[in-house]
DNA sequence: GTCTATAAGATGATAGAC
DNA sequence: GTCTATCATCTTATAGAC
């Protein structure tokens, strides 16, 4: 037998889910929510039904080694939502819309803390810790990447597709952040029906 | 003699400045570069040139006391910024992207270090230290206002401006934490040429 | 107001039995 | 692979001399 199933957490979907699986979903809840430097990698054991023994045989690296699987979990999570999101509709400019409903209800039912996956982290670890900052910049060049191929996809041109995926990106990052500290979904909403005119004056 | 002037940090514009503004103004731009759970009282003291016994003379109340003065000076700090920046042009749409332009220039002396004055600790503290949430919220709104006042200014409605100034405001943020990351001025830059777009479509 | 010393607890990480 | 016990260090905060 490898793994004891113990999970408290509540959120694994399938019925038998790993050790390593389950630390690296715990951490990046906690990271999202908490930071880097608020998260200990105690109570991220806990949370995942394992122990500290477990989780340094699995990130032998330790603290640093494990936030960034977190964040590349973070990273895929969050595409798979962009790309849902823009599926959504036919134009790009409600399909940018409906990303940002989707991110303020999400945000909502989180009780506002369960935001962006990586900006806290990045924030707090920039210049200090070259592998979570490396993991961050590739998870935003992830997110612009899916954002600029749906516009291309649309019919803009590549640099238009670069450049707007690259500003409703940033504008969606910060609206986020917004929406968070006033606990409302307000700035999202406005936020994102700005973006949708912006994408439509382009067309 | 009530302060032994040894402030190290070299940002001190006046010749003399209190104990108790030095430790806020040092406590303040750890907290931007660091955050909230990465930052110690300690280090706070040594860069203000300041003894913990005096830190915590001046604020009983501990981090989280210092956490919102350190907090209020950043919103001062960034208010007086953006005013600054609206004030370069006469339509405000220029002035939006002058804004983005300096946030740029400033991020990039400072190594992509010194971005937003809250954003980090905002989110490492959500719904965990209200103090400290309700500073950063006023902060925002401070910014906000800032920014709607401009618009009104302008001749905007008054729906316009306010709206407007929430989705610059969210831009802006989101534009900072991702030219950071990826340590170059471009999302900055592209975000505000979309603003100044965006705003212009208002006129 | 400033300073030093120290308490009380948490943190990242490791060792070694099973 | 899992588990417990432990180390060395760091943290916030306090006490009390000056």
């Amino acid at each position: 037998m490898q793994t004891k199933q113990q999970g408290v957490s509540g959120t694994d979907t399938e019925a038998t889910v790993g050790t390593r699986e389950r630390v690296v979903r715990a951490a990046s809840r906690l990271l999202q929510q908490q930071g880097y430097e608020g998260t200990g990698i105690k109570l991220i054991a806990r949370e995942a039904g394992a122990t500290l023994g477990s989780v340094y045989h699995f990130f032998p690296g330790g603290k640093e080694e494990l936030a960034v699987a977190a964040i590349q979990h973070g990273d895929q999570e969050f595409a798979d939502m962009l790309r849902t999101g823009l599926d959504s509709a036919d134009d790009p400019a409600t399909a940018v819309e409906n990303c940002a409903r989707h991110l303020a209800t999400a945000l909502r039912a989180s009780g506002w803390t369960e935001g962006c996956p990586v900006t806290s982290t990045a924030l707090e670890t920039l210049g200090r810790a070259p592998s979570i900052q490396e993991a961050c910049s590739q998870a935003l060049r992830n997110w612009q990447n899916v954002l600029s191929a749906h516009f291309t996809r649309s019919g803009f041109t590549s640099e238009q597709a670069h450049d707007l995926a690259c500003t409703v990106l940033s504008a969606l990052e910060g609206a986020e952040v917004t929406s968070q500290v006033f606990r409302s979904e307000q700035p999202l909403l406005t936020t994102g029906r700005h973006m949708a005119q912006l994408v439509r004056s382009y067309s």
